[in-house]
DNA sequence: GGTAGTTCTTAACATAACCTTAACTTCTAC
DNA sequence: GTAGAAGTTAAGGTTATGTTAAGAACTACC
């Protein structure tokens, strides 16, 4: 059964918010208050938190950041509740680590649904973070790629020009598209750069991943 | 459901178009500053991103040409807002890679039907990068072309060639025309040289494609 | 704040792909 | 048939990329 953890120091909303998702078939706990709901959080491990951005003492962006420092909580989806007119919110939560915000006033079935809708994106193993090419798997969270069930360890500059190849393969990339997106578009290196860092890429992964496209730049195998 | 970031500093017009684009169905998300909208992409991922041109700081035009840099934006559609007047704007708009722009003040039904004719074009396979003769294909992006199935490899030259023999089938190229658009109106070559690609050409893609016209030049079949 | 280790950049040279040339052949229009 | 134009071929030159190593710039750790 999926945990739900609604935290709003309102207690008509709170009882609202709780009869509604119960009746839905979600297992509700309810926090008034930020410090109370970090520690109801850490207890049952909720899958989703629904937490009101407005409240005395600690505020919702301010749980939510630290939830978000947990590593507990990687998996936890957060939502936050939030009224019209604060419309700087939507920034900050964003920023503090939310999945979805819904505006007040709530009506139960744009709750529901925007709530099922949270839950299906699969916070870990997510598409997001992983990309795929043949037996190599990127995390670009994590900085970390494997080819097959080993590790292999690439320097900074080696996995994000894996990553721009990576991320749309098929793709050719013209040279001043790498330096732009590795480099920064105000940096100057010299030319060769580019084709020693791909060396020690096709070094460490084989050479069957990275296709040369001479005098334009490079792609990776689609 | 289709994400939309809208970006403009002016507080009351970001309500605005909010109120009308939530109102259609759409997911909207703001942000009041280029620096903002810019996370927020890449947090979110729009589908669409509208942007006000006129911006303290970091302007449209700004904020749009680093979204271009970054391939995860490739296929998110870029919509310019701007004020009647600064019809400077216009060129610099599409050079930065917008996708359409609608001059203020902003009528909500106008703004509703350019955003849906906008979402209607399919940013990914994008005809303007594609040329089709009998069972060629030629992308002019990736420097790609494939023959049915198959991909045929050509260097930087030939591709070259061809696609301006492809860019207008049945028109007849002289050679001094393909001389200055392959080659550069300061190159000097010898004469044979063209005949030696061309050549090269037929021998990869087959030689039905382009027709030699004696004393004139060469055109590809319509 | 110094030191060891790693990573990044540069420069020089090697290599391979590509382009051009030249010499020769074939075609085509008159 | 002949001349001019294009086709063909292979060889040599050119250029872009591959490769290597060295030192500069970072990092992390003490």
């Amino acid at each position: 059964m999926i945990k739900i953890l609604v935290v709003d120091d309102d207690l008509d909303i709170l009882e609202l918010l709780k009869y509604n998702l119960s009746k839905n078939g979600y297992d509700v706990s309810c926090a008034e208050n930020g410090e109370k709901a970090i520690e109801l959080a850490h207890k049952i491990k909720p899958d989703l938190i629904l937490l009101d951005v407005m409240m005395p003492e600690k505020d919702g962006v301010e749980v939510c950041s630290i939830l978000r420092d947990d590593p507990i909580f990687n998996n936890t989806f957060i939502v936050f509740l939030t009224a019209r007119n604060e419309d700087y919110t939507q920034i900050a939560c964003y920023e503090s680590g939310a999945d979805d915000y819904i505006v007040k006033p709530i009506r139960p079935r744009v709750l529901l649904s925007r709530i099922s809708g949270v839950l299906k994106r699969n916070r870990k193993s997510n598409s997001d973070h992983l990309i795929s090419i043949k037996d190599l798997r990127i995390d670009k969270e994590q900085y970390k790629v494997e080819q097959g069930s080993t590790l292999i360890n690439l320097a900074k500059k080696e996995f994000e020009l894996l990553l721009l190849l990576a991320s749309t393969p098929g793709k050719l990339f013209r040279r001043t598209e790498i330096f732009n997106n590795v480099w920064g578009a105000d940096q100057i290196v010299g030319d060769r750069t580019i084709d020693v860092h791909i060396r020690k890429l096709r070094e460490k992964i084989g050479s069957d991943y990275i296709i040369t496209v001479k005098g334009i730049g490079y792609k990776m195998e689609a």
